[in-house]
DNA sequence: TAACTGTTATATATGGTTTATAACACTTGC
DNA sequence: GCAAGTGTTATAAACCATATATAACAGTTA
């Protein structure tokens, strides 16, 4: 479980942290069953406060992927969240591909360029082929 | 220039107008010499506040999209900015880029449906081919 | 000159993000 | 059971982004 701040990276701090734990699942690097730092190892290994280590942690239980129990770490509950239809994935992921489009133009990258960027992106952190579980850890 | 704001769009105001003015730059409906609504006219359609509209101006004219002047109205000055490297265009859009593939696999979207999500978005605006201008407004 | 521009200034309000402290409630291991 | 570890709740504060409201200023245009 290694998450790291970028400071070049606008996004709010808590963001980062579920994003870098979505990272990890999709590499295989979590596995359901897997166990988070507490909010206050994480959050004083980054040098941050513990609020903010617990508002990425909601997040992510509020998106299914987490299970936190009062006294009990914080575990990983399911690995990917209820299968979407392209409609609610469109809802979802419009805005942001919308404004994704029209920075790209801005920046003069061309939709080859764009694509091939998403590509580097995915690959990666492999999201195309749903690589079955090589490794197993199992700490249950 | 048609401007309209999304309740559903998550993101602010003023960004929802820099991003549709730049979707009109990429598919013609505005050219350079062009003008743009005043900031009291725009505010006035949406229903909004003069100074939010001029957020939008503002981060239009930083990017060098249009020309502010006091006195005159907003014009078109560039249809696109510097042309930018793949290593300009990966530190802009690399966080968002990170953000969008964390979040498609979490709503259970593939590689493919999200290259052809990015597809419907890039063909509804036209990124692709820089189509030589077949119309010619001057208003200069 | 009058009416229109963008601009600056001040003030206010709201919400998101983060920090700081402290206490509470539950679970786990000894 | 007790201690140490968990997540949780509560309060408070600070900061920044966003948006509004009002008013005045400064330049352009007809």
């Amino acid at each position: 479980m290694l998450i790291t701040l970028d400071e070049q990276d606008t996004r709010p701090i808590y963001q980062q942290i579920v994003t870098q734990v979505l990272e990890q699942l999709q590499r295989g690097e979590l596995q359901q069953g897997d166990v988070l730092p507490s909010v206050r190892e994480l959050a004083g290994g980054l040098g941050i406060n513990l609020h903010t280590v617990r508002g990425a942690y909601i997040k992510l239980r509020d998106q299914g992927i987490i299970d936190l129990r009062l006294g009990r770490r914080a575990r990983i509950s399911h690995t990917r969240r209820t299968p979407a239809s392209m409609v609610e994935a469109e809802t979802a992921l419009g805005g942001q591909l919308r404004e994704l489009v029209s920075e790209a133009f801005l920046l003069g990258v061309s939709a080859t360029e764009l694509h091939s960027m998403l590509d580097s992106h995915l690959k990666y952190v492999n999201t195309s082929d749903p690589t079955p579980d090589t490794n197993m850890k199992e700490k249950t």
